[in-house]
DNA sequence: CCTTTTTTTGAATACGTATTCAAAATAGAG
DNA sequence: CTCTATTTTGAATACGTATTCAAAAAAAGG
């Protein structure tokens, strides 16, 4: 009276075995159909694939790995998804990688930097390799997947030693030309938006942004901190608008967050660009929205991602190839934000 | 001189057989302390997770769903994941079922309905259950999950045949309320901008809104077709105005063709509300931002995705559980997009 | 201290596939 | 036809884990 049921609903899947029966050979040529063994005569090939029809057989893909070891997934691990750049980045990267045959395993990070679980749900699967959007690898987590063999590509992050290969837009250079520009036409007190303070691609940006300034002996700098957020672009407007009215022109981390600067300015009954000026980062969609207009910089989407997989399974395939680093350029798409004060 | 090298890179993992063998002990036991079985005794428990520890050891999850049959892997099916709403539903269900236990096995399909080749990737790796955003399911598909003992849960989208749950928002009754919502504000000339014909949600939407109209007699309808696209209601809406002069407000599919709509509205010079009211469909984030501040039927996206993943969960545990099919509500939030025209 | 009950353990096996190796079948050469 | 070279095939095994079953160890009871 414990458990004596006769376990009724174990609908056990069909394997190679059932379908070998079926089609009158061993489980061996079943599965070298499958595998796209060629030394299988035609004969055979069609019987087989006949009876795996009839069952509507798929090989287990677990089965498959363990004796492979290919599963044949690379992990993908995000943060701020519903961020329209980071949306746009991991369609390509679907598209791209299961193309490819690789499945995806989505990862959803909220920290800065990968956390414990997160590695080890990846390492279990025995994913190829992983992807990290905007996200970085302690050293320790680098040496954990290296030593399970799995390749890593960090995604607009790098780290300092090289220890996975890595594509980012050079943002130092590009907050360099951003800087440069709005200082040709003729602005004089500028605003930084930052996104978390302790990110590669804040600290980049604003060495660039305020490199310039300092050449140019430019001191009229104010920076206020935010989060890559509408809403903490939005506060951070109005934050700065309300402590220095003198403020000509605002560089923002990311586009998201120049959208809710936008709108915290007209709020104020400022105008842009007549009154205020505003620069974005990464060229999302919504930048081009006649609404917005926004003059920004262009991250090449497009090849950094297709370099990103380029290299993942470039590694994949050598296991002992060395990281490589892909530094991208980018450029300024000027649209109606930045007015000449000249 | 064929293939006679010694490989030498076949970096094998460590399994729980060396973890049993630093820690003195059969592979049985280690296989225990990581099922979490507990009947294993303290003191072997403590040398094997030390021993565990010592090699970085982590039970291979296709050993363990190959034995298990569990393989702890959801598959989550995607359209427009560029679509804001959409970003959003993935996060939340991700954050939902990783805290389960789950891992996201994510495809992005470009299909109204779900294509072949990615039912079999699913099949292959014998997720437990699969969640499908935005697209349909063939019977024959859907018989091909039920046969592989796989459960699946439609979200935003049902079939009449009740062959699998679904989760979506009441679409007919969303649309009627809107339709009274803007006649009663003394509307005259209505649009309807929808996405493509042929979905579910589109026709439900239409019908409730016509419904509405008909019952008062009101014959000026234009319907424009969109995809769900910011330029989609961008340009529906530049071919509406020119058309028709008179259209004094538009019923669009969904909030990104609200704001394509608002955008082209502006543009010619009118004004919203005051010249054209705009209702959109989702609620998402971006339809609080100022420049916008559109009236829109806000999905319950809270409670959907709960929903949702309440059924799977509940599928995935009695596999002979009936499907079920869970309608929403969902309320209009008002802003500032719809003027009184009495 | 012995007997009985309970808990802990290890050997063996199964999961479903790919692959090795040797045997069987076929093709090719004369 | 034969003999050899080649292709096709199946039996056996491995992948790394969970689990069954019986044996061993420990605990409980007297």
């Amino acid at each position: 009276m414990e458990k004596k049921e006769p376990k009724p609903d174990v609908k056990k899947n069909y394997t190679s075995e059932d379908v070998a029966a079926i089609a009158g050979v061993s489980q061996s040529t079943v599965s070298r159909v499958f595998a796209g063994n060629t030394n299988v005569s035609e004969k055979k090939r069609k019987k087989i694939l006949a009876a795996a029809a009839k069952l509507d057989y798929k090989p287990n893909a677990h089965a498959r790995s363990l004796i492979t070891r290919k599963s044949m997934m690379v992990g993908i691990v995000m943060r701020n998804i519903r961020n329209p750049f980071y949306s746009a980045v991991l369609e390509i990267f679907h598209n791209r990688l299961s193309a490819r045959g690789y499945h995806l395993i989505f990862i959803n990070s909220e920290n800065e930097e990968i956390q414990e679980s997160e590695i080890t749900q990846l390492l279990e699967y025995n994913v190829e390799g992983v992807i990290i959007t905007d996200a970085l690898l302690s050293s320790s987590a680098s040496q954990k997947f290296k030593r399970y063999g799995i390749s890593v590509v960090l995604f607009n992050r790098y780290t300092e030693n090289l220890e996975s290969s890595a594509v980012f837009c050079d943002n130092y250079l590009a907050a360099k030309q951003i800087a440069t520009y709005l200082v040709e036409m003729g602005h004089k007190s500028f605003a930084f938006i930052s996104g978390p303070s302790d990110t590669s691609t804040t600290i980049d940006r604003l060495k660039g942004f305020k490199e310039v300034l300092d050449e140019r002996k430019i001191k009229d700098l104010a920076i206020e901190p935010g989060n890559y957020t509408f809403e903490s672009g939005f506060r951070a407007a109005q934050e700065l608008l309300t402590k220095n009215k003198s403020i000509d022109c605002i560089f923002c981390g990311n586009d998201i967050i120049a959208l809710g600067v936008m709108d915290a300015v007209r709020l104020v009954g400022l105008r842009i660009p007549e009154d205020v000026s505003v620069v974005g980062f990464d060229n999302i969609r919504m930048s081009e929205w006649p609404s917005y207009a926004l003059t920004t910089w262009e991250q090449p989407l497009e090849e950094m991602t297709t370099s990103a997989v380029e290299l993942l399974l470039k590694e994949i395939g050598e296991k002992d190839a060395t990281p490589q680093v892909v530094m991208m350029k980018g450029h300024l798409v000027v649209r109606n934000t930045v007015r000449s004060r000249k």
